[in-house]
DNA sequence: GTCCCGATGTATCGGCTCGATACATCGCAA
DNA sequence: TTGCGATGTATCGAGCCGATACATCGGGAC
């Protein structure tokens, strides 16, 4: 899955480990807080190593921050990295199906067809349905044998899981009548009945 | 994590692997789909090791499914075990505070004190509320650098912030008033304020 | 002026966890 | 009677995380 989300990162822009971290962070910070290095860098090793992605040279310097030339290793994606990458973004298994498959599937979405996108989004709904069903079960049949704490926690469980289903079908609903970029038509992002921090001068 | 888990289990009745995973599956149900063997039977040896846990007699079969004595390893809780287990569940460090850590400390939440509950909740709020401004930040600073795809993404994980930090504000309001087990007052899954877990024939 | 801290940057190590796999027994149905 | 699914214990390889080490740079405190 990092390997994916590696190879997508980069055909995008050369980059080196930190910056990959960042970028890792912000696009899928959705699933998990930030990728660390001790997974990143190995498997930067690994991608090299088979061929994926190789070694850019420093000497122009695309990326403007920094400066000077220190250790930096600045990655670029190579042709048979392009394909591998095209392979893993429609080649589906049941780890597509969780939440970081998903996520990184998910992120990359605009990179490939119609059909591939419908079917990760059914697969993921499938996979929802499964965990709500379980819920839903256990809510029923073993209420009385759980405590309240237990049994809240499956609720707020259940309930995401039906809100995640109510999404997917959404998308899935776009995704069949052509609309293919999903969203909501709003065009803000802040219904937001309150005042949470979203007023900026 | 799995640790607290298996000696909260333990706690309540002695078991063997396959049924802890089974009971692991149903209670925590919430976070992740069920702990698998390669985990699981290690584990149990390490803490059998550290003398947390020990095997009961076969002898007697408290467990009624099950006929003839294979390999089958019941466990039971040492009293060291029950000290660890009271440590661990009022112990809090960061990893409390993500999916997999507050699932369980919440699960045995009716085992512990106000005190220790309104920590974790609050960890837990201080947490998710992170998350949540990161995911504010990226969308309304880093808008137009995502695609439409990665940006729905973020919607719906940001819905999701939102809506557990409420969840749990609702939950710290009921701890600080006094009415413990938290719930929705409907009566649909029974209140139960007056049955702790203490019935045993 | 200098000294220390935080950001930038690469890298390794131990330990937990998963998925796959192997092996063995039991009850039941084709 | 054959064989399949549930029950049950156990190991192995590989991925991933958190902690740690090491090194440079810019800027603010003193």
């Amino acid at each position: 899955m990092l390997e994916l989300a590696i190879l997508g990162l980069l055909q995008e822009a050369p980059m080196h480990g930190y910056e990959l971290r960042k970028e890792l962070a912000t696009k899928l910070g959705t699933l998990r807080a930030a990728i660390s290095y001790g997974t990143l860098y190995p498997t930067l090793k690994r991608l090299k190593l088979a061929g994926w992605i190789s070694e850019a040279e420093t000497s122009n310097d695309i990326i403007p921050p920094m400066t000077s030339k220190r250790g930096r290793v600045v990655y670029k994606i190579t042709a048979e990295g392009k394909e591998r990458f095209a392979d893993l973004l429609t080649q589906t298994g049941p780890e597509t199906y969780d939440d970081a498959g998903f996520g990184v599937h998910f992120t990359f979405f605009s990179r490939t067809d119609r059909a591939t996108r419908l079917r990760i989004l059914e697969g993921r709904r499938r996979r929802v349905e499964e965990r709500r069903e379980g819920l839903r079960e256990v809510l029923s049949r073993a209420a009385d044998r759980l405590d309240a704490y237990t049994l809240e926690l499956q609720r707020h469980g259940l309930d995401a899981c039906e809100r995640e289903v109510r999404w997917l079908e959404e998308l899935i609903t776009n995704e069949r009548s052509g609309r293919t970029p999903a969203f909501r038509n709003r065009a803000e992002i802040t219904p937001e009945p309150p005042r949470p921090q979203s007023d900026r001068p």
